[in-house]
DNA sequence: TATGAATGAGCGTTCATTCAT
DNA sequence: GATGAATGAACGCTCATTCAT
């Protein structure tokens, strides 16, 4: 029985397993971002990690469950990153949504290979992962979700307009914006980044009524 | 020698061969917006079309061809469609980037395979479209760019806010708006979504600068 | 019944006919010569004759029937520059083969295309032109031994020497000579060439019997 | 990684691979040097070895390579055999040049295959073993020139003829009698066609000037 | 734990041939 | 006579997966 079958990613069994397990996932994260999940080989892995093809399937079972953990990982990193260790809220909700968008802008700067491999997948109807992205889009969602909400306690938003629609504009906003960043041109600076992001928020609320 | 070396997309030449061409355009970009352009093989679309495979590589040449030229004819309805078919602009440029917005949405509803196929490329790093992908980004940011410039000429944007930085949030606020009402809730109105990313405009402008 | 089926490559009936079947003659004569018959494309034949796909198929019926056209035709020509044009033959025997070298060596440099197909073809053990091959082998052999014996009724040939022999191996030394005149040096005087695949004939007589 | 990458043909890694890619090619041998590289399938050599398409690919890379190394591998046989293991030479260099003669039909009577292969490949103008075909070519023509030298350091040659000249024409003769022995009449015994052959050499010769 | 030789289903592409016009 | 759109069998090649060691 391979130790693949219950094995998820926490803390593995010896230091052997555990090192080569991480130099496969950073090897498979690099490249897959890069290229696409069906652009890169298990070869290619495998070499980049530097060790023998039969590895990545003792040590993940199959090429979809390698992608799969990279998805899970990377997910809880970003998500880690955006509740932002639990730190306690500011006064003005609207200075946590501010910060929100600059730690997730950080974050996709830091992990592009991860982003990119997300959102490569995320539009298509058929992926082997289609139920795990699902789960992580309505995660991510949530979150941004509450950030407005707790805005709109304090603030009216403007006539027809909806926390939850708001959220996903934000979603695209931030997360096109990070990678475009990451693409094209690092140049444009994380402020002018996030402050173009963090419009959409000012752009919901009624006029006048704060900031 | 065939159709395919040097053919652009026009009318083709005889009734027969544009009607063939035809059909494998619309069955490519059916199962390409659904499935990506690796998920999907060049038999499938043959049988989806109703024709032989051999006859995909007659009328195309071959099936990055084909994805290319899915790619610029999508482009092209898209342009057309955002650029309201050469409508003289109102009165208030925030009305056009408005309408701008709103047509942006329509289009994506209407064709959400195309959308699908573009933003699912559009982030690999090693496309054979690579050079194909970035004109076409280039090229919708232009526009966008140019509405938030004629909205600025009015009215003064906020501090450290850019027009270029705004047409990519901009442009990732409608599209993912876009194919998440295309995917996930059609329920989701026109009007929330395109309320959502219009904020984004209004977000940018100093508070008290009209509207 | 398209007019290949029993259309020899005589006088072709009409002259519209005849210009198209050679043009697609020359044209596929070049090309197979260059890079096998394997190599080359009906499309491409059809390309450089200038005329359609369909119209090789109207003219020849098949490829292999354009080939088998192909290689009767060279092989008519090489004939019939080995024997002369019927020329009586000289006083001695040994000038008539020499100057058999020298026209066979004259052919290759004429007809390399023609030769480069023939040799190509010859020594496989499959083609569908085995039977033909085997023909145009005999006829060439049997010209050659007839000219050998010719030489060998005048003077003693040496020992273990067989006319049949001697045949086989001027065959090889004049054609190899030939297609390497034409593939590496022309420089190689026609004289320098001819004089070594003389060497053969006058090798093969017992020292001291003439010349 | 195969180990077909950089691999040359030497004795393989392990005893499995090495076994696999002995009777790969064996097989590919025996097919191609009946067929043509291009009138046989990668599906059929498999077969023939007993092993999957796949292993072609892992043990080789490609047919072309493949191929390639039939080319090479025969021809250092054929070098090994014609240099007569490093056999010093015999008193009279003629001896050495008949001896030559007879190792090089010798050889085409063992691998008719190996020789139908680079015979049938060598007037192409097109392949993908262009340069090495060359390269064998001049290899083998260094070593007959090499020969015809010697023979003519102790007598004269006539005039116009050349030691270039002659290796050429005697490769042809040679080859051509070797291959039509395998094809056509073992019958020929080996005798009548060195006979034959051998003749060139001494054609060469100034009549009078020994032998 | 790890290896890597071997597999085979499946892919994109080619091309001789057909046939309605 | 000639055309060229359409065909489909067959090809070279890829790569996720298996398994004996």
């Amino acid at each position: 029985m391979s130790p693949a079958a219950g094995a998820a990613h926490g803390p593995a069994r010896t230091g052997r397993t555990a090192a080569t397990k991480q130099r496969l996932f950073e090897a498979a994260m690099e490249l897959i971002g890069q290229r696409g999940a069906d652009g890169v080989t298990v070869d290619e892995i495998a070499a980049a990690a530097g060790v023998a093809k039969g590895t990545v399937y003792y040590n993940f079972g199959s090429k979809n469950e390698l992608v799969e953990q990279l998805l899970r990982h990377g997910m809880s990193l970003l998500m880690e990153r955006l509740s932002n260790g639990g730190a306690s809220p500011s006064s003005d909700p609207l200075d946590d949504v501010r910060g929100e968008i600059e730690r997730a802008l950080g974050f996709i700067a830091e992990y592009p290979a991860f982003v990119r491999l997300w959102l490569g997948e995320q539009w298509r109807a058929d992926g082997a992962w289609q139920g795990l992205l699902t789960e992580m889009r309505a995660e991510v969602l949530a979150v941004i979700e509450a950030g407005v909400r707790r805005v709109a306690a304090d603030r009216p938003l403007r006539a027809r307009v909806t926390p939850g629609g708001v959220a996903v504009a934000l979603f695209g906003a931030a997360f096109v914006t990070g990678m475009d960043r990451a693409a094209y041109h690092r140049s444009r600076s994380l402020d002018e980044a996030s402050e173009a992001v963090f419009s959409l928020v000012l752009g919901t609320l009624e006029p006048g009524s704060g900031r």
